[in-house]
DNA sequence: AGATTTTGTGCGGGTTCCCGCAAGTTGCGT
DNA sequence: ACGCAACTTGCGGGAACCCGCACAAAATCT
């Protein structure tokens, strides 16, 4: 009747997800297990209507670029991420890819059985999407930009936290240097980093380009994953030139 | 007779290594469980002979920062880390940290359940070190240098990934301008990062500062819980000035 | 449509960074 | 002791970055 895909690299956390699925969904009478985003995305290609509940953070292939595969090929395929964290890396990662309409969501590993077995229901029945709380959260504050920040300029952090220069992020991004730079201030505004201005002796003086990816990442805007993605999409535009 | 100490963020993990100690060790007794660097710190006082596994990467306090204080205050305690990833950065955290003649272990997560039963028994009754093959092989290249970093390369790394000026860190680690730039170079080196000197058009050009510390973090050099102590560390040094 | 807020550009100058050249210092082996 | 390697420091210049001031273009509001 229904077939649900569970993709997960760490055995423990695979079987638990098994039983709880086979506890919320009686209705399912198949579950298939994938330890990693490749081998996932392979299992999706052949059940087609395989529902999948997968885990962010995986090696290789993590489940954000998994999630995009899938949902190229067939884009009403449900997707429940369950991760360890609710960095807003991650939150803009899977955003950005989602499709018009999709079913999707998003749960802590730290939730408890009820909220999981009921976000499974919620989502592979009723088809609505269930975003955890603290997830719900960042999104709001990104898309207000109350204090949140706005795509072009999540862009260009992204860009200095690859290390390209100013001129070279003009070129990629069609911008004039100046505009660039411009958009730095602004980031470098929301960040809160500037020079303490210890006005009499040189002061605990900050690189702020480099200071600005550092509190990026503190903060959980960058984590690892990003960089991994931005480093293979810059790659691949170096080769387009 | 013997108390074991298991410091884990994660329920099922935390079960798991459980049971594993109990069928690993019989002469032990008790099992006490912790859910975090902080309150493991806390039992770790109380329970004078305990002997620990623990993991890194919690919060809040993970697993180095609570195994300095816990073998500040007894360094013959024994230590088994029990991680999901092999990173260099954590490697050089923890060698940084053991105490003289300490035994401790390093096992990853994926190794099998022998694996880990072997490693209790050798450590907690033969008080012998147990590397995991993997980790070995960092430690290894970072001393041997062969392709690894010394000791003042990776000071210098960890300073322009917090954001500090040429100027700021010549006053921290008491160098000269200079040498903190010779120093950048020498890093500039091993890491490969260089202007791809596209000679006639302008080409993908990097800031070489702002991409040494992606390629570091790329390769696993730094990561998230490496620069959380840096940060603490230069916030300290900033006080006292 | 007109006013108001964004967002993109140009110019200019003060800093910081990147790095070649060269000389002094320290450490280590044989 | 001598020599060779590795590390530190100074000087200098060209490039990149940080940023204030000023003005066009585009988007948004009323």
């Amino acid at each position: 009747m229904m077939k649900v895909l569970i993709v997960e690299d760490d055995p423990l956390h695979r079987s638990y997800l098994n039983e709880a699925v086979r506890a919320a969904l009686p209705e399912c009478d198949t579950v298939i297990e994938a330890e990693n985003g490749g081998v996932g995305e392979k299992l999706a290609r052949e059940n087609k209507s395989a529902h999948i509940v997968m885990d962010l953070q995986m090696s290789p292939r993590n489940g954000i670029e998994a999630a995009r595969t899938i949902w190229k090929e067939r884009p009403d395929t449900r997707i429940l991420f369950w991760s360890n964290y609710a960095d807003e890396a991650y939150v803009r990662g899977i955003s950005r890819i989602v499709p018009e309409g999709a079913a999707y969501g998003y749960v802590l590993k730290s939730a408890s059985d009820d909220r999981l077995r009921l976000a499974l229901r919620s989502i592979f029945i009723e088809s609505q999407c269930v975003i955890d709380r603290e997830v719900r959260g960042l999104q709001q504050k990104s898309l207000g930009h109350a204090n949140g920040f706005t795509d072009s300029e999540y862009e260009i952090l992204v860009d200095i936290a690859l290390g390209l220069t100013d001129r070279a992020i003009a070129r990629r991004r069609n911008l004039s240097l100046r505009s660039v730079q411009n958009r730095l201030q602004q980031l470098y505004e929301k960040l809160e980093v500037y020079q303490p201005v210890g006005e009499d002796s040189e002061e605990g003086r900050f690189n702020l380009r480099a200071r600005a990816v550092t509190v990026a990442f503190l903060r959980k805007l960058l984590n690892y994953s990003s960089l991994e993605r931005a480093e293979a999409e810059l790659s691949e535009w170096l080769q387009a030139r």
